[in-house]
DNA sequence: GTAGGGTTAG
């Protein structure tokens, strides 16, 4: 073999960065030394530093350029430094690093900036871009595109509209990351609105989109409901060929889900061949979307049984599932992949995302399981407002009344300031354990003493305390008076507080109003007709019957669940078509006979 | 020899 010169081995370095050979890299590396390549100049130093930092190695990037002599270092090795620690994602040494530099006389150049701005994009260090931004003028570099799309990208992150656009508008050349800039950066601001004028505009001047374009547009589109032109950037990407892109077609499945197209979002996913973890998400939000929590939940687990690592999106989207279908094992699996990968990490005060923690809590507390709620509950360093509210409705909801107001007196007194859903849960609680009083002093104090203005929501709980309490007389009146127009709902609870009080006078008043504001609503007709059923009115009984026939009124038959090992198992009355209906239905005669044995009614009237 | 822009949850 030939004697290698420089050239070559700054080409080997590069395919060793290119392929992330790091023990390749570092053969080369002592080749150099050996061979006293490495003081010939800066460029070997450059090259060996982008070598250790795309191959992930910084440590040893910093000690090439440490190591290098004093007039080697410039600024293509100061350069190749920062990129690497943005690579890396260290951007706070990457800030400091430029700052050292500023101090030793290396100028930076058109390279150095962007790089910069990026870092303090990175780190969050907003006032620190804008005074890189007021530098730039002094080097001439304020027109540069390359320096004006990291600018844009900043000022957009951090909300600083004017800025961004002032940037903008003043570039001469305009390429098509400067205008993916100002796409994406108002997509992921939620100015989704603006991230599609600006794509109008970057059209009507002859722009044609990219892969980037296309992904930040369809999440814009995504959230405006803009199907048909969502569809139209379908057709777009398969003349272009992005679909061969994954993040491409991930934000495709998003748009269809986000856009109600259930079957173009499960399409594409499908046609997905290597899948990630967007990917799944995506697919994930779909079914919630669609209010198909089983199927969430049968994802997740040919997620685990693939052994695709799940990441703090997908639990926050799957706990929500689990919590709806009070699946408490899968919860439980949850957490536990939670606590054992990281995710939920706070011993060493890293990671404590209190909507993360609220999740699990609300999972718990849905799932019946009060004990593990309160253990992370304790274990928070931050809690909000939502953290206690899903204290006080667990314990409201499973009967622990005045541990419910208990935990209502501690947060005001953390000096919380209780919100709209602090008092839904707050008189749910006074109803459910029929503290009239109290209720109604919480209803009268919320504008006065917590300026939290009462909800229909609130007058439900409270119309419905009321009822439960036989207090109709007094419920009836704050009906009529109160400021909001009552709803189905309120009507509903307070025609079963009249049928559980046997005032029948009441129970019409409410069956009129409630057939007059849901007449399709096929529980609305039973209850009337149970009312004038339970009177001996059974002319007016047909007459509802009729109606319903007439309206074709058609009762939705409701149903229950259980979660079992691995699956949660869905019922209807008299269902058969379990694999295991046989067990299922020996198993209720036996307790039933038992019950009837022990003169219990195992049905509930 | 070096640089800027992308998709998912609440």
């Amino acid at each position: 073999m030939r004697y290698p010169n420089l050239k070559t081995l700054i080409a080997s370095l590069q395919s060793c960065a290119q392929t992330s050979n790091l023990t390749r890299g570092k053969e080369i590396h002592a080749f150099m030394l050996r061979n006293g390549f490495f003081l010939s100049s800066p460029l070997s130093t450059t090259s060996l530093i982008n070598m250790y930092s795309k191959c992930n190695s910084m440590t040893h990037a910093l000690t090439v350029f440490d190591t290098t002599l004093t007039q080697h270092q410039n600024v293509f090795t100061c350069n190749a430094v920062i990129a690497g620690f943005i690579a890396n994602g260290m951007p706070k040494p990457a800030l400091e690093f430029y700052w050292d530099i500023r101090f030793s006389g290396i100028m930076p150049d058109k390279f150095t900036f962007p790089c910069v701005i990026k870092a303090c994009s990175d780190a969050q260090e907003c006032l620190e871009g804008r005074k890189v931004h007021g530098l730039l003028f002094k080097f001439g570099l304020e027109l540069d595109v390359f320096v004006g799309s990291a600018l844009v990208h900043l000022y957009l992150r951090f909300g600083f509209t004017e800025e961004a656009y002032q940037v903008f508008d003043e570039l001469p050349v305009r390429d098509i990351v400067l205008w993916n800039a100002m796409i994406n950066g108002f997509a992921q601001t939620g100015q989704f609105g603006s991230a599609l004028e600006v794509f109008k505009e970057m059209g009507e001047e002859g722009v044609v989109p990219n892969k980037f374009t296309v992904t930040g547009v369809l999440s814009a589109m995504s959230m405006m409901g803009e199907t048909n032109n969502g569809r139209a950037i379908h057709g777009f990407v398969i003349k272009m060929g992005y679909d061969s892109v994954l993040a491409v077609m991930n934000a495709l499945v998003d748009m269809y889900g986000k856009c109600k197209c259930l079957k173009d979002a499960l399409e594409i996913f499908e046609t997905i061949p290597e899948k990630d973890i967007f990917s799944w998400n995506s697919i994930l939000c779909v079914h919630e979307q669609f209010g198909d929590h089983h199927g969430t939940l049968g994802l997740l687990d040919s997620m685990l049984r693939a052994g695709v690592k799940l990441d703090l999106v997908t639990v926050t989207t799957i706990l929500p599932a689990c919590a709806h279908l009070a699946a408490l094992m899968h919860g439980r699996e949850i957490h536990s992949y939670m606590i054992i990968n990281g995710l939920a990490k706070d011993d060493d005060g890293s990671f404590d995302d209190v909507y993360v923690k609220n999740a699990i809590m609300d999972m718990y507390a849905k799932c019946g399981s009060m004990r593990e709620a309160r253990l992370v509950f304790d274990k928070m360093s931050y809690k909000d407002v939502a953290s206690w509210n899903i204290m006080i409705m667990g314990y409201g909801m499973h009967g622990f009344g005045s541990r419910a107001l208990e935990m209502f007196s501690n947060m005001c007194e953390a000096d919380l300031k209780p919100d709209e859903v602090t008092f839904v849960g707050v008189l749910s609680v006074c109803s459910h354990v029929g503290l009239v009083r109290q209720g109604q002093k919480f209803l009268a104090q919320m504008d006065s003493q917590y300026g939290v203005v009462p909800t229909i929501e609130h007058y439900t709980c409270v119309i419905d305390m009321l009822g439960r309490a036989g207090q109709l007389e007094e419920a009836y009146e704050l009906v009529s008076t109160m400021p909001i127009e009552a709803t189905p709902v309120v009507w509903r609870a307070f025609l079963a507080a009249c049928r559980l009080h046997g005032n029948a006078a009441l129970a019409e008043v409410a069956a009129q109003h409630l057939l007059e504001l849901e007449p399709e609503h096929c529980g609305n007709h039973v209850l009337t007709s149970n009312i004038y059923g339970g009177v001996g009115r059974y002319d007016e009984v047909s007459e509802v019957r009729l109606t319903m026939k007439q309206q074709n009124v058609i009762k939705e038959p409701g149903c229950s669940w259980i979660e079992l090992g691995d699956g949660v198992h869905v019922f209807v009355a008299g269902d058969r078509r379990h694999s295991e209906d046989y067990l299922i239905y020996a198993g209720l005669n036996s307790l039933m006979l038992a019950c009837m044995s022990l003169d219990i009614c195992l049905v509930s009237r």
